[in-house]
DNA sequence: CTGAAAGCGCTTACAG
DNA sequence: CTGAAAGCGCTTACAG
C-alpha cells in the first residue's frame, strides 16, 4: 500500500497497465471488410473464400452471415464492434422496431410491447451491454435535445470573474430539467482570431436544435445570414438587424438609465451630462436613448451636446472642463472606468465625490467587486437573461411561439452613496 | 427612432412581429406525405390523386416526384425541408458523392473533384443556402468531434466563485483548436438529486466521442459501468477502482503534504499532526499518504493515531486537548475549514496562530479568497489538470494511448505566513 | 402485438 | 473524374 502510493507520488506522469477499454470509432463497410477477411483466414471460414480479395459483391453477405456467427459465438470478447439494436432483437428474438419499442413506450407509435417481451427485451440489452446511439437516435428523430450556446469571444475567459458565468448559470438552470444538453462551441475558434458561426463555410451550430448568442459579434452579418437559415436562436442582449427580426432577451438599459435621472431630478439635481465610450452599440445606444426620454420629459433638456462619447483612457482635463462649464451636478458615466477617470480629474481640481459632484455608473462590472461597492448604480439581471433566453428558445423550438419574441428584463438599481441631494444654485 | 425606443423601453415582455423564420424539426415521411397531399390538392398534382390518402405503396414515388419538382420550381420560398446533399447535386448536375469531396476535399476517399466542378456546386450550395447536417455527418463519419464535460452538481453552482471554473477554463483552452466542441450534460439532473450518467438506462455521454468527469461521483460503480463499456473518459481527480483501471488527471496531493511535512522538517518541527475531515476519498488518501510516508522518512513516526478524521463543524476543545495532549507544534489542516476552527479554540485557549502553533492549509479554497491568504498552504493546479485531462481524452480518442493514462500534476507552495520555525523545547 | 422496410442526411469503397 | 448504392444505427408508419 505505501508502495503503490509511493510509485503514484513519485511520478508525474505515469501512463502503467495493459489496454482495457476499446473505443469503436465506428468502422466503415471497407475496413470491416478487411478485418472479416483476416478473420476468416485465421480458421472460420464458412464459404469458400479463396479469392476474398476480389468478390466485392459477395462480401456483403458474407459479412453479415459472419457477423451473425459472431454475435453467437463470441460474446463479449470481441467488443471490436458496437452493440446495435438490430444485435439486442436478433438475440431477444424480436424485431427492431420492438427493441425500440421498449426503448421508448412513451413515443406515439403505434407498437405495444408487452410485459413479459419488455422484460426479456431489457434483459438482452443489459447482457449485451447495450447503449443507444445518441447520434443514430437525433438523426432518425429530427431532434437532438441539444442546445448551442456560441460565444464570439472564450467562454471561460479570466482566471477569476467570468463576464459570461452568471448567463451560463442562468442557461443552465432553466435549461436542467428541460431535457437538453449544453453545447459550447469552442471548435470555432481560429487560432487568435475571434470566433465565426460560418468558419469555413459549415456552421456547427447545426449540431444542436437552437443557440443561445453570448457576447458582442465583430460582425453582425453573421446573424442576419444564421437567421436566413432558419435556425433558431437567440441572443442575450438587445441585438438589431435592418433586414430581419431577431430574438433577444435584453436588459432595460434604457428604462434603468431613465429611472436614474429621474432619481437625479428629485434630488434638486437639473443640468445632468452623460458620459459613455466611443464604441456604440445597441447596449449604448439604450442608455443614451433613455437618458434623453427622461431628460426630455423632465424638461431638462439641454441641446444635442449633453453627451460625451469618449474612452475612459482618452477623458483627459479638457474634457471635463467642457463638462464642467455646463454646470453640470450630476454625471452619468457609462462605466466604472468613466467613473473612476472622472473622479481622478476632479480631484486634481481639488473637487470631490460625491461633495462636489454627483456620479452615477449605468452598469456594474463583474470583475472589481470592491471599487464599485460605493458607487450609485444599477445591475444587469445576467442570470435571468441567460433564463428568459432559455425560455424564448424552448418556446420557439416547441412552436409555441411564432414571431421574433424579444424580452426587456429590468435593471436592479443601487443607491450607493455617489449620488447626493443639491441645493437650488450649487 | 424615439418613439421606437421608447415601445421597446416600456414592454418588460414584447414579442412583436410577424414569423420571420421557420425551424424544421425533420418530419416523417408520413408527415412529410400528408403535406404533399396538401400541395398536390391545392393545385400543382402531377399524377392522379384522388384517392390519395390510401395510396400507401404509391405515395413514396410521388413524394420523390414532387419534391423534384419542388427544388425547381420554389427556389427558397417553401423553407419548410431542409436542403440536403441531394438537392444540391441534383441542381449542379453531380452526384451527393461529389458534394461531399467538395464538402471535405481532405478525406481519403478516392474522389477528386475538379477545380470547375467545385466552384459550380459551391455556387450551388450557397444559392440553395445548403449547410451540411452535423448529426448526419456524425453517424456516416462514425465521429462526432464533441467532447463531453460531465459533473454530478451543476457546473455553475454558486452566484460567484466556481470550484470547477479553473478546470473548465483549462479544459476550453485545450480543446480549443483541436477542432472539438465541449458537450455540458446538464440534461442529466433529475430535480433535486445528484446527477447520474446512467438516468433512465441509455447513457447521453454517447453524443460525444469521450468524456471528461469533475467533481465527485455519488456512485463509483457508474465509473466501472462506462469502462466496461469502452466509451473513453478521463477523470479530473484520482480516482480508484478495484476492478477497471481508470484515467485520471489529478493533483499531486501526496508530495504536496509531504513537502510540507520537509518543511516544516527544516523549521524545527519533530511533533507533526494530520487533521482532516471524516469523508476520506482518493483526494484524502493521498494527502493522508504523503503525511505518513514523510513522516516515516524523516524518523518522526508517531504511531497511527497522529490523524484525526473529524469535520470542521464537529471539531471540538476536547479533541484540540488530544491533540496538544501530544505536544504537536505544527498541525496540517485538510481545509482552511478546519484551520479557521482550529485557530478559534486555540485562542479560547490564549493561544495564537502562529506564536504557539504552527498551522498549514492542504489546499486552497476558491471561494473564500481573502481569509486564506495568510495560510501557509498548497494550491492545486486545477486549470492545468483540465487541460491535461484533455490531454490524455484526446490521446486515447487518436489511439496514441492504449493503457489507462494517469498523470499526477505538482502543487504549487504558497509559504504564507502560518507556519513558524520553533526553537528546541517549545 | 410484431416484422419488414423506408427514411433521417450524410460518407465512402467500388465500378465505370 | 463521376454515379449508384450501401452503410452509419436508429424511429416509425404500415401491413400483418
Amino acid at each position: 500500500m505505501e508502495d503503490r502510493r509511493a510509485l503514484i507520488m513519485s511520478g508525474v506522469r505515469t501512463a502503467l497497465g495493459p489496454s482495457s477499454s476499446e473505443h469503436d470509432p465506428g468502422r466503415h463497410p471497407a475496413v470491416r471488410c478487411q478485418a472479416v477477411a483476416r478473420n476468416a483466414k485465421s480458421g472460420c471460414s464458412i464459404t469458400p473464400l479463396s479469392d476474398f480479395q476480389a468478390c466485392h459483391r459477395r462480401s456483403r453477405l458474407i459479412m453479415r452471415l459472419i457477423r451473425e456467427r459472431e454475435t453467437v459465438s463470441t460474446n463479449a470478447s470481441n467488443k471490436k464492434r458496437r452493440v446495435t439494436q438490430a444485435d439486442v432483437a436478433r438475440r431477444a428474438g424480436v424485431s427492431t422496431a420492438v427493441v425500440s419499442a421498449t426503448l421508448n413506450p412513451n413515443s406515439a407509435t403505434g407498437v405495444r410491447v408487452s410485459q413479459d417481451t419488455a422484460k426479456r427485451v431489457r434483459a438482452v440489452m443489459r447482457e449485451l451491454g447495450y447503449t443507444p446511439n445518441p447520434i443514430a437516435q437525433s438523426l432518425a428523430r429530427g431532434k437532438r435535445n441539444i442546445l448551442g450556446v456560441f460565444t464570439y469571444e472564450s467562454v471561460f475567459p479570466s482566471e477569476r470573474g467570468n463576464f459570461f458565468y452568471p448567463m451560463l448559470r442562468g442557461i443552465e438552470m432553466q435549461v436542467s430539467g428541460a431535457g437538453y444538453d449544453l453545447l459550447l462551441f469552442t471548435s470555432a475558434q481560429t487560432a487568435e482570431a475571434p470566433r465565426q458561426i460560418f468558419a469555413g463555410g459549415s456552421n456547427r451550430l447545426g449540431v444542436a436544435d437552437g443557440a443561445i448568442l453570448l457576447g458582442q459579434e465583430p460582425d453582425s452579418s453573421e446573424l442576419e445570414r444564421l437567421a436566413d437559415e432558419g435556425f433558431p436562436f437567440v441572443t442575450v442582449g438587445r441585438r438589431h438587424s435592418g433586414r430581419v427580426e431577431l430574438n433577444w432577451a435584453a436588459a432595460g438599459y434604457a428604462e434603468a438609465t431613465s429611472e436614474i435621472v429621474s432619481h437625479g431630478h428629485e434630488l434638486g439635481h437639473r443640468r445632468i451630462a452623460y458620459v459613455g465610450g466611443a464604441t456604440i452599440r445597441e447596449q449604448q445606444q439604450d442608455r443614451e436613448a433613455g437618458f434623453r426620454s427622461a431628460m426630455h420629459r423632465l424638461g431638462l433638456d439641454q441641446g444635442p451636446d449633453c453627451c460625451w462619447h469618449i474612452d475612459p483612457e482618452t477623458l483627459d482635463a479638457a474634457c471635463l472642463e467642457s463638462i464642467l462649464s455646463r454646470r453640470v451636478t450630476l454625471i452619468l458615466a457609462e462605466t466604472l472606468k468613466h467613473a473612476e477617470r472622472l473622479e481622478d480629474l476632479l480631484r486634481d481640481k481639488g473637487m470631490y465625490v460625491p461633495q462636489d459632484m454627483s456620479i452615477a455608473v449605468l452598469g456594474t462590472p463583474l470583475e472589481d467587486t470592491k471599487s464599485i461597492l460605493r458607487w450609485t448604480r444599477f445591475e444587469a439581471p445576467r442570470e435571468e437573461m441567460g433564463r428568459e433566453a432559455v425560455r424564448l428558445l424552448l418556446a420557439q423550438l416547441d412552436g409555441r411561439l411564432n414571431g421574433p419574441a424579444q424580452t426587456t428584463l429590468p435593471c436592479k438599481f443601487i443607491p450607493g452613496d455617489t449620488l447626493r441631494p443639491v441645493t437650488d444654485g450649487h
